[in-house]
DNA sequence: GGTAATATCTGTAGCGACTACAGATTCAAG
DNA sequence: CTTGAATCTGTAGTCGCTACAGATATTACC
């Protein structure tokens, strides 16, 4: 069964993936070479659709391309190791949240220094002149 | 006063900036092109140290090098103008905040898969079903 | 079947904010 | 004066795409 095969254009249109990504993806060996018409256009099997997606998803949730890789090879394995995936996923955990934490900081600081300034048209600006402060 | 001039790297060592990036700052506008020996080695002022320094913190704010530019226009025009710097930061903070919500809501549904994942060493792993999965 | 419009092809270059060299030159210390 | 450290310029790489250009393939319509 499913012997549909699509165009690439067809694929981004599911998928909400541009063209020249799938493309990128296959290049950079997240997607297997998909089969081809007589005259080279690329025809994706819906197996290979699902890769797309997975790959997509994962980006959405903000794994890297080197993260991805090792999620599929995982994947692709005889076995899927639970352990193994859990590991990546949780250390991309925590990753995200030292970002949140980080742009927390960045928040809050900024936040301070927008209070303190009027928005009037002053000639002197308190965001400038803290920053501008060489000692800390 | 203040007759003193540095070496980039004495500039780099007081800063925490990486010479190369003191190089790219100056190449891209940042920095007005210092002083030079008669070898051709940059000196640096501290007056250029202090901009250098608003730079970084404004790095470290997250403000891309195109707002920087503007800020810097801000504080090079004749006098500074207090409401568009607060526009800038405040544009900024709206940026951050939403960059913050993407990563919030990664988190929640990494943290969700993760939860349901046992990290044991059997074949199918939740993480990995449910990234898989075509229809949401 | 013929033609025109659309889709896809490959390959390259650009983004932002750096970082990492290579190979040449200059500076500072002993 | 020599040696070693610092600095110079210029180019290429990073990541995850995006945006072309110019050539070819496919499809739709008559």
């Amino acid at each position: 069964m499913s012997g549909k095969r699509l165009s690439i254009g067809k694929v981004a249109a599911q998928t909400a993936c541009n063209i020249e990504t799938i493309r990128f993806y296959e290049k950079e060996g997240l997607l297997p070479p998909p089969g081809r018409t007589e005259g080279g256009h690329r025809l994706y099997t819906t197996e290979m659709v699902g890769r797309l997606v997975f790959v997509r998803r994962c980006r959405e949730l903000g794994f890297s391309m080197a993260e991805i890789r090792q999620l599929l090879s995982l994947v692709d394995g005889d076995q899927v190791s639970c352990e193994r995936v859990k590991d990546i996923a949780d250390l991309h955990l925590l990753d995200i949240r030292s970002k949140i934490a980080d742009l927390g900081k960045m928040e809050r600081t900024l936040r301070d220094l927008s209070s303190q300034c009027s928005g009037d048209d002053v000639p002197q600006c308190p965001i400038i002149e803290v920053l501008q402060q060489t000692r800390r």
